[in-house]
DNA sequence: TTGTTTTCTTAACCTAAGTTAATTCGCTTC
DNA sequence: GAAGCGAATTAACTTAGGTTAAGAAAACAA
């Protein structure tokens, strides 16, 4: 199924030539590697166990990535909103089974495309292999900040950096997945909001 | 001070003639902009606030790379052994001023190389830069899975899993470390020690 | 509107881990 | 061997957060 240019987002078309630097003839070849699809809320985009064949651009919706213990509970270690690339990292890089869910919070719109050919592309068009790398690297100086926060910051502080940096998310998503992500019980967190309301 | 094939450890020639692909010329190159320092037990490799402006290979000894919170307490993110590269990834990037404090567990030999002169050869040795991109990204890939294992498993639990595969840590650094890195205090990992020992 | 489901809050209880401080252990050095 | 030092353990106490279950509130559908 043929993707039209003025079906994509200009978050998207901006995303590859102005920041990526793709000429318009890079980026048509590119987006004509890319399918839309759809994944509706609570579905699973990814589970654990399987491999992760593509990476996705996330058009419109939300994700939540997490792990699951031996006693069924969930543990989310990052959100996802339009915009952001979607996908288990390791898992698309070995090409072996992966250890995360990845389910949709919202009704969820991607672009996706296929490792095989982005790692044919990414031969072909150098730029597009330096700004994949690039935005890896800024992926894991989140993730190395996110673990120092894990481990340095109280419960209380987490939750306050976090309606300070992402006081959106707060209308669109339920509290039971921030408190997972901020590594609480619900009840702990409602405590907590309540202890900081009175004051 | 040049530094004398002679006198670098196998590994570090293996790593980069064997495991980069280097030729016997691009690795003499490549030797001649590394140095040897010395970085004596608990003295600091870096400090948060400094700018990171060489990656280095940890050649003998042991560091530890923390966080210091605001009531001074001081939380492990990971440790380095022999064979390791060390350095504040971000900053080394950015070279802007870190957040990371690494010391010295032991006493520490270690090669290092200044960013400019590591970019400068990776621009004209190419599996260098390949090398060095592949080593980052399995470095994000260890770094997720410690967020997943601070998330998800209880302290015993990391206990176990860090006993079961770094067991020589415990005969080379002092327990209160390790209790960091779990992210418990030296009392708890006494208790759980105790616990485990009567079973 | 009503009924249904999901989410959030609250309460009561419990437990594991933090805190502080004292004690013991082990190692070094004189 | 004794003295001194840092590290590890232990004990006593405190508390934040987990657990479970019940109830209130909000969202959604019929």
């Amino acid at each position: 199924m043929q993707l039209y240019r003025s079906e994509i987002s200009t978050h998207f078309v901006e995303l590859f030539t102005k920041s990526a630097g793709l000429s318009e003839q890079e980026f048509e070849l590119l987006l004509s590697h890319f399918q839309r699809e759809y994944v509706p809320r609570k579905y699973f985009y990814l589970k654990a166990g399987q491999v992760c064949t593509h990476t996705a651009y996330l058009n419109a919706g939300s994700t939540r990535t997490f792990t699951i213990d031996e006693k069924g509970g969930e543990h989310i270690l990052f959100f996802a909103f339009e915009g952001w690339m979607i996908g288990d990292l390791e898992s698309y890089h070995t090409q072996e089974p992966g250890k995360w869910y990845i389910q949709a919070m919202e009704d969820c719109e991607l672009l996706r495309i296929s490792s095989t050919d982005m790692k044919k592309l990414e031969a072909q068009i150098p730029k597009l292999k330096e700004w994949h790398s690039a935005k890896q690297t800024k992926s894991h100086f989140a993730t190395l900040n996110r673990l120092a926060e894990v481990k340095t910051l109280t419960p209380e502080e987490r939750y306050l950096n976090l309606l300070k940096q992402h006081p959106h998310i707060f209308q669109r998503i339920p509290l039971q997945f921030i408190a997972s992500y901020l590594d609480i019980e619900p009840p702990s967190l409602s405590r907590l909001r309540k202890r900081l309301s009175c004051k």
